[in-house]
DNA sequence: TTGCGTGCAAAGGTTTTGCATGGCA
DNA sequence: TGCCATGCAAAACCTTTGCACGCAA
């Protein structure tokens, strides 16, 4: 799993995902949170570690927008089967992530009979949410 | 629905989105496609353009990755796009129109339990069709 | 010592913006 | 005529790359 040496960087850089986990990081949330904490490290470094990790999964990387950054989130190991769909509001902007039976069913049903096989991770379901919903009068 | 005026620009961009119903196709192609015919329109306008009718619902916007430019499609008024999902191949681009039983029951589900009304029409499922996975080795 | 890791700065690529000009209504 | 639309160039952004130096093993 863990390949290369072990640096002060990569080790920040993980552990704050980790603090957070579950939830959906930038790099540009990383960057300044280690600037902040007085530990900074340069971009550069922050982009490869982050693929590094997503490369082996230790974490999943999103793109929900084109004019947004792309995601990281630290996935527990334990939770190998914490898959979960992305729901975003056109709205409000809100991004919700959902873990439900219903969607991995989905998953299974679209690639048993359709033959597709879907990454969650690039796929983003579009709507409104409750909240916007009944706003809208 | 349509605001502000008709011009030659506009008119371009849509019936090139137009002839090309169906498929996904980036700022970048139409520029390059008006370019060629020997009417070459700026790159700002062809993205202005592009947002409005994406805003007015003539098109659709998506985005596979941040590294990867967002693609629009045209969405005929008449055809009930609306009763079914899109499934794009993340590796030879083909997008799949797959109307299906466990998607609309997807819906209701995600609207009774979650309170999100997912709007079909702007929903892609990413992934890898069929073919693509055999040829992947 | 070996060679991966780091940081800086520069490069790349897409999309947006400022501003003067052009063209629809 | 009044305004929106257009184009060019520059700016913004996010991300990647080149390179010399640093540091883990």
């Amino acid at each position: 799993m863990k390949q290369g040496y072990k640096t002060r960087q990569k080790e920040q850089i993980l552990q704050y995902l980790i603090s957070r986990s579950g939830q959906h990081i930038t790099a540009q949330e990383i960057s300044r949170h280690l600037a902040d904490a007085g530990t900074p490290v340069g971009t550069a470094t922050i982009y490869r570690t982050l693929e590094q990790l997503a490369d082996d999964g230790t974490l999943r990387k999103y793109t929900i927008d084109s004019r947004t950054s792309a995601c990281y989130e630290y996935v527990p190991e334990t939770q190998g089967c914490n898959r979960h769909f992305h729901l975003k509001c056109m709205q409000c902007g809100t991004l919700f992530h959902v873990t439900c039976e219903h969607l991995n069913s989905l998953e299974s049903h679209i690639s048993e009979h359709h033959g597709f096989q879907i990454d969650q991770s690039r796929t983003v379901l579009y709507g409104v949410c409750e909240k916007c919903r009944k706003e809208k009068t």
